[in-house]
DNA sequence: ACGTAAGTGGAGCGGGTATTCCGAATCCTC
DNA sequence: GAGGATTCGGAATACCCGCTCCACTTACGT
C-alpha cells in the first residue's frame, strides 16, 4: 500500500472514531470524512461497508471489553469482579456513544468483532458461576441479563448523555444491589438466549 | 369545520398512532400521509407542527397514565401501588413505541402533554411519600429516579421489541427489588431534578 | 341547482443521505 | 527526474426527508 493511502487510512480511523464517539454508529459518512480532511470516495475505496469500518474502529475497544472480563476473574473476589465488570463496561458505554451502540443496538458482524464478544461471552460464564458459588451473586442470575443491562444502560446514557452524565452510575447502583443474593425475590423470565441473540442483531442490516 | 375535513383529521390521527406506535415518534410524515390515505398537506394542514400532531394522538395515552399515578394512589397498600405503577408504565412504553419516546426521548411540548405531566408527577410525589411512610420503599428513593426507570426500559424495550417482547420485565423485577427498604445499601447520588429535565428536553428542538 | 368558500393532493423546493465515477494529482520506481 | 500505476477528491446520481404552493375538487348555504 501507498504511503499516503496508509496516512489517510489512519486519518480516516480517527476521525471515524472521534464521531461514532459523539454521535453513534449511525453517524454520516460526509462528516467522517470532512473531519478527516478526506474525499468520501478514499473512505468507501478502504472500507467498502460499513460493518468494515465499524470493525476497525472499535477493535481495540472491543479489546478492553475482553479485557475486562479477564480482570474481573482475576479478582479474587468474584463477587466484587463482577459489580467492576458491570460497571466498568457501562463506563464504556458512557464514554462512547459508538460503543454503546456496538454492545446493544446494532451489533455489527465484523469477524473480528464477534470473535471478541465470543470470548468475553466465554469468560463471562465463568465469572458468573463462581460469584454464584461465593454465595453473593442470586442463582437465578442468567447471563442474558448481561446484554439486558447492557440495554438499559444504553437507554439510560443516551437520553441523560448531555444533562446528566453520571445519571447511569445510580441506574448500575440499584441493579447490583437487585443482583446481590439477600435481594432475591422471584423473578419473571429472562429471556432465551436465542431471543437475547436475535435483538442484537436487529439492526445490523 | 367541514365533515371531509373532520374525516380526514380523524384518519390522520388514527395512522399516526399506529405509525407511531410502530417505529416512533420520528416516523416520516410522508408514511403517515400515505397510510392516512391523504395528501401530506392535508396533514399540515391540520397539523402545522409536529408537536400538534403528536399533542393530539398521545392525548388519551396521557390520560391513562394520569390514570395510572391515580390508580396506585388508591391503592390500600402504597407500596403494591408504586409497584404496580411501574410495571404500567412501562407496559405502556412496551406497548408503544412512540409514547415511550414521548415519555423519555423527545419530551414534546405540546401543553396538554405538559399538563398531563405535572398532574401525574404531583400524584407521583404523594405516592412515593406513602410508600417510603411504610418502611417498605427504601428511603433514600428520589422522584428523579422514575425517569431514569423510564429510560432504562426504553432502551430494553426498542431493543427487545421484536425477538424478546417480555425481556423488559425481567429489568424491572430486577428494580423493584432493588427498590424494596431491605436491599437498602447506598447509592450514588441521583441526577438533580433540573438535569433530568434537561435530559428530558433533549432532542425537542 | 348553483356559487363560493373550504378543502384537497401531488408536484416542487431545498437540504440531507449513501454510493459511484472519472479526470487530476501524487507517489514510487527506475 | 520521468513514466506509469495508484490514489485522490469532488462532482454526479439516486434516493428520502419536511414543508409549501397552487390548480383542481368538494361540500354546504341559499
Amino acid at each position: 500500500m501507498r504511503a499516503d493511502a496508509e496516512r489517510n487510512r489512519e486519518r480516516v480511523l480517527e476521525a471515524a472514531r472521534s464521531v461514532f464517539a459523539e454521535q453513534g454508529l449511525d453517524a454520516s459518512t460526509n462528516e467522517i470524512a470532512r473531519r478527516a480532511g478526506v474525499g468520501v470516495a478514499t473512505l468507501f475505496r478502504r472500507f467498502p461497508t460499513r460493518d468494515d469500518l465499524v470493525g476497525a474502529v472499535f477493535a481495540d475497544r472491543m479489546a478492553a471489553y475482553v479485557a475486562a472480563t479477564d480482570e474481573a476473574l482475576a479478582d479474587p473476589d468474584p463477587w466484587h469482579g463482577f459489580c467492576g465488570y458491570i460497571e466498568r463496561v457501562c463506563q464504556m458505554q458512557a464514554d462512547d456513544r459508538g460503543f454503546a451502540d456496538v454492545l446493544t443496538l446494532t451489533f455489527p458482524t465484523a469477524k473480528a468483532l464477534e470473535d471478541d464478544r465470543n470470548r468475553a461471552a466465554e469468560g463471562l460464564g465463568v465469572l458468573l458461576e463462581r460469584a454464584k458459588a461465593t454465595g453473593k451473586l442470586r442463582e437465578d442470575f442468567a447471563h442474558q441479563d448481561v446484554p439486558l443491562i447492557l440495554m438499559a444502560n444504553a437507554g439510560v446514557v443516551t437520553a441523560t448523555r448531555d444533562a446528566a452524565p453520571d445519571a447511569w452510575k445510580r441506574l448500575v447502583g440499584y441493579l447490583i444491589q437487585a443482583f446481590a443474593a439477600e435481594a432475591f425475590q422471584p423473578l419473571p423470565e429472562p429471556p432465551s438466549p436465542r431471543q437475547v441473540y436475535r435483538a442484537l442483531l436487529r439492526l445490523s442490516t
